[in-house]
DNA sequence: CGACTTTGACCCGCGC
DNA sequence: GCGCGGGTCAAAGTCG
């Protein structure tokens, strides 16, 4: 009974970016990359706004989580990567050039991070296997995917997904269609439905009692219901609905990384049916403490981090924040080192290519190609030739984009206000931008937990 | 008291 | 058909 009607439409959001066959076509692949330009940080919020882009991510805020590599696209060779193959594309046809020829202005440059990412929403009218180095068997459609150019993939079923490196996102969307109801069709559709999968760092070994993670929060409220071992994992999945609003489906499975501990898999399943939380009181229940720091973090069991000031008056970042924020990109930009800033994560760590067990589950074939990471002198993407095909779709998507706010956001970009908008950093009513790369308290000396601090830890200093 | 986590039980899909 | 494994439920306990 409910959300029946939702679904259908979810998923038709789901795929809306990929193409127009989307309901009818869904066992075909669609590639979504989404960076943000700004570094490792929740996309830009407007809470005046329903959660549109939000929900069709699944409410998922590392969606937009920004390839640490990604900033190297500032200092990338315009006939480098996939990225050649839009400025080709610009320089043969500027009727059709989404560029205007400014294509190597600093601003340019910046918002070339959103109109990268969001471009990256592929048709699926053909597939082309992604030749990467080290071999991996990434199976995408249609246009060539730059490891470090995308830090989110979404794909669909039958397709092997890999994260390039760890700090990489991965998105991974099953093919079937959803169907809701209560219990019976619930679990129906276990197998079939959308799923997306996002691989990050973990903030921190899991230091919690029962083996359960130290997620990252997210700006949605989640309530976990349930936590089970994982057959060839030694670390529980713990499973979590949305408890921000009744009725709400949306779910997300959380587990530790069995290759690598040092990463998170969230799995985001269906989608929220209500705007983002804005108020307090939408997240009650979500100020519980970790188990060991009760004291001294507004840290919410359930993952939401209550800002120290209350969350409206940060909703109302003001500019002089902005400007903040902004400086300290920069300061990220110019390599120098800020505690208050993006996310610095460490790239210098890499580690070997797994061979994947092809009678894998799928699913475990993700989890597990997530952990992949590749070295990034090695890393030597073979881009396929640049299809008049990738082109037109890859155009014709843009078309649909505008539609989403985000992508508004992206249009306005391209419309002149580059610099405003590429440049301006993004409000965090919730401080969770900052997981700045300073080694825990606990000396952690993992390469990634040195470079990934949560929020939990940047509360307990604030207070 | 309300909302949360924990945890064992239950249910069902799927592979054999 | 059976058993395994994953996802969910719900009671009990915890916390603020």
């Amino acid at each position: 009974m409910e959300n029946n009607n939702n679904y259908q439409g979810d998923l038709a959001d789901i795929f809306r970016g990929g193409n127009n066959t989307t309901s009818g076509d869904q066992s075909s692949t669609t590639v979504v990359a989404v960076p943000d330009p700004h570094g490792w940080q929740f996309p830009s919020i407007n809470y005046d706004q329903e959660p549109t882009a939000a929900v069709q991510d699944f409410g998922d805020p590392f969606c937009n989580l920004r390839d640490p590599l990604f900033h190297d696209l500032d200092m990338m060779p315009a006939s480098s990567s996939l990225f050649s193959s839009i400025e080709e594309n610009n320089n043969n046809n500027n009727n059709n050039s989404i560029f205007g020829g400014e294509i190597d202005s600093p601003s340019m440059k910046r918002s070339r991070h959103n109109i990268f990412s969001r471009m990256l929403q592929i048709s699926p009218t053909s597939t082309t296997k992604l030749a990467m180095s080290p071999p991996c068997d990434v199976v995408c459609n249609s246009s060539p995917i730059s490891p470090s150019n995308v830090i989110g993939a979404l794909v669909t079923n039958n397709d092997a997904i890999i994260s390039p490196n760890s700090s990489k996102t991965c998105l991974v969307e099953n093919s079937a269609l959803q169907i809701s109801s209560p219990r019976n069709t619930a679990i129906k559709r276990r197998k079939s439905q959308a799923k997306k999968v996002v691989c990050i760092p973990a903030p921190a070994p899991a230091n919690s009692r029962q083996g359960g993670e130290v997620v990252p929060s997210d700006l949605w409220a989640w309530r976990k219901y349930g936590q089970k071992p994982i057959k060839g994992s030694p670390y529980p999945r713990g499973y979590y609905r949305c408890s921000s609003s009744k009725g709400c489906s949306a779910r997300k499975q959380v587990e530790r990384s069995r290759t690598d501990p040092n990463m998170l898999v969230i799995t985001y399943t269906s989608e929220h049916n209500h705007p983002w939380p804005t108020q307090r009181n939408a997240l009650a229940g979500s100020t519980r403490s970790q188990p060991n720091s009760s004291k001294h973090t507004s840290t919410s069991k359930n993952n939401i981090i209550i800002p120290p000031n209350n969350s409206q008056s940060q909703t109302n970042t003001s500019f002089k924040e902005d400007e903040q924020k902004e400086s300290n990109i920069n300061d990220h930009e110019n390599n120098t080192s800020t505690s208050i800033s993006v996310a610095q994560v460490n790239i210098s760590t890499y580690s070997k290519v797994k061979e994947e067990a092809a009678e894998e589950d799928h699913h475990q074939q993700l989890v597990e190609m997530c952990d992949v990471e590749f070295s990034k002198e090695s890393y030597q993407p073979i881009l396929p030739d640049s299809s008049n095909q990738c082109h037109e779709d890859f155009f014709a998507d843009l078309v649909e984009l505008e539609a989403d706010p985000l992508n508004l956001l992206f249009a306005k970009t391209l419309s002149g206000d580059i610099n405003e908008a590429g440049q301006k950093k993004a409000i965090d009513p919730f401080n969770l931008y900052d997981w700045s790369g300073n080694s825990d308290k606990d000396g952690n000396t993992s390469s990634n937990n040195n470079n990934f601090r949560a929020n939990t830890e940047i509360n307990k200093e604030a207070n």
